[in-house]
DNA sequence: AACAATTGAGAGCACTGCTCTTGACTTTGC
DNA sequence: GCAAAGTCAAGAGCAGTGCTCTCAATTGTT
């Protein structure tokens, strides 16, 4: 089935079908470019000569850089997602750490093998543009979602230490009133029953998970500090499910 | 006392005297584009507008965008060390958790004040530019020495909870030859005493530090997600402290 | 076949990084 | 004291960018 977008329907006349396919081909040649050379440098003068089609016609079909940006970005969040959502689900829905780590995997799998496209998602904004929210909010929830839920399944399941006294040595971190309310309404918003500690604790957590991926894939371990980055990635992601209370 | 740099040697004769004033200068109104429109808009021939002098004039002075990027990287480092070592000196040496939540305060507070020189030592790279590791890499590491000194601190004073059963409830995480590896040469390196297990979460916790604050800073978190960010990262900080088994 | 919508090409504007030459100025060495 | 050496700002120019506009050709529809 063809994931068919609400915002763009399905092409009826011959003429729709073109227009579809060479916008397809412009993000197509868009990303490839983003890869090799990096969101700042995208330039759709250098896709319309790898389109063969001068620079003024790309217009026709992009409004302008921005909006070429904004389609791949879109396509870098379904991207992802697609991994993500189907790494996790080649494990045991009752296996809530196995899913855990498969998500975590599978995104910086995905960093490492794509890093300019993931710095395009979690890197410094790109100066001068603005994602529409509209847009890419859908896109670019999924992961998060996608988090939430295996928390939210293994809280469900009673599959979560409860007591945050096992992480900090000393009384449980305390949830002051401002931050409940924005927990309340996050869970209220993804329909959650997580209490507020274990809450706290995922954003934490998902923070975190970027965090370690963009250190690796930004360079900012230093050259030769870490060598074994994915085996530093491993011990990070186990202290991580240890933080969210997964078993 | 003046921060005499052993590679800029103190100007003698009156030229070098107006040559070093002139790349202050250059830095300067550098800084400020930077601070305004973002690192991959930072423009020679804008920097020499403000400057008062043709663009070619610049070159005088500065190789290339490169190297005025450079410049601007070692000056924003200095900068976020100096304000990280200050928050950090004015806490009681014996208050390791007490120096851990000024460093991170430190940090967060000047990346909100200074996003887009934040976003250039820590977000995405800037696509064409490679930072030269022998100018930037001192500079670069004042923070994690600095954080890797109050961990150690504490460590030969006691007061870090050895016991990593205490996060995860499982089996502590197993630290495997390649990571103890790495984490035995950073060690030698920094002359550190903490025990392996310490170490690599010590990294964990330095990683999830930055996540949190890019991810506030770059915007990650949703529009309206978190309306006390503040408080979050206070949250956060908690936690990171009782990761590190600091009281 | 005729019409109209759509498309591609080309010119052009304003901007960027960067190089090179030219003329003026300042410092230095004899 | 004066000429040589060094330094500097300016300007022109090249190649690239985003984007707009006009014009002609193509193409789908009626």
């Amino acid at each position: 089935m063809p994931a068919t977008d609400a915002a763009t329907p399905a092409p009826r006349t011959p003429r729709e079908r073109a227009r579809a396919q060479t916008i397809a081909d412009i993000v197509r040649l868009g990303r490839e470019h983003l890869a090799v050379h990096g969101a700042a440098a995208l330039s759709l003068r250098a896709v319309a000569r790898d389109l063969g089609v001068v620079s003024s016609a790309v217009y026709r079909y992009v409004q302008n850089r921005d909006e070429l940006l904004t389609l791949l970005l879109i396509d870098a969040y379904g991207e992802l997602g697609d991994e993500v959502d189907a790494a996790v689900g080649r494990v045991a829905e009752a296996d809530f750490a196995g899913r855990f780590y498969a998500l975590g995997r599978a995104v910086r799998g995905w960093a490492v093998r794509e890093p300019a496209r993931y710095a395009l998602l979690f890197g410094s904004p790109v100066p001068g543009y603005r994602a529409p929210a509209e847009r890419t909010t859908g896109p670019g929830t999924r992961v998060i979602y996608s988090l939430m839920a295996i928390f939210d399944a293994a809280w469900r399941a009673g599959a979560v230490r409860v007591e945050p006294a096992s992480v900090a040595a000393g009384p449980p971190a305390v949830i002051p009133p401002p931050l409940a309310r924005d927990l309340t309404s996050i869970r209220e918003e993804l329909g959650l029953g997580l209490p507020d500690g274990i809450l706290a604790r995922g954003a934490l957590v998902w923070t975190s998970l970027f965090g370690a991926i963009s250190f690796e894939v930004f360079g900012q371990y230093g050259e030769n500090t870490f060598a074994a980055k994915d085996v530093l990635f491993e011990h990070h992601l186990q202290v991580l499910a240890g933080i969210a209370g997964l078993e």
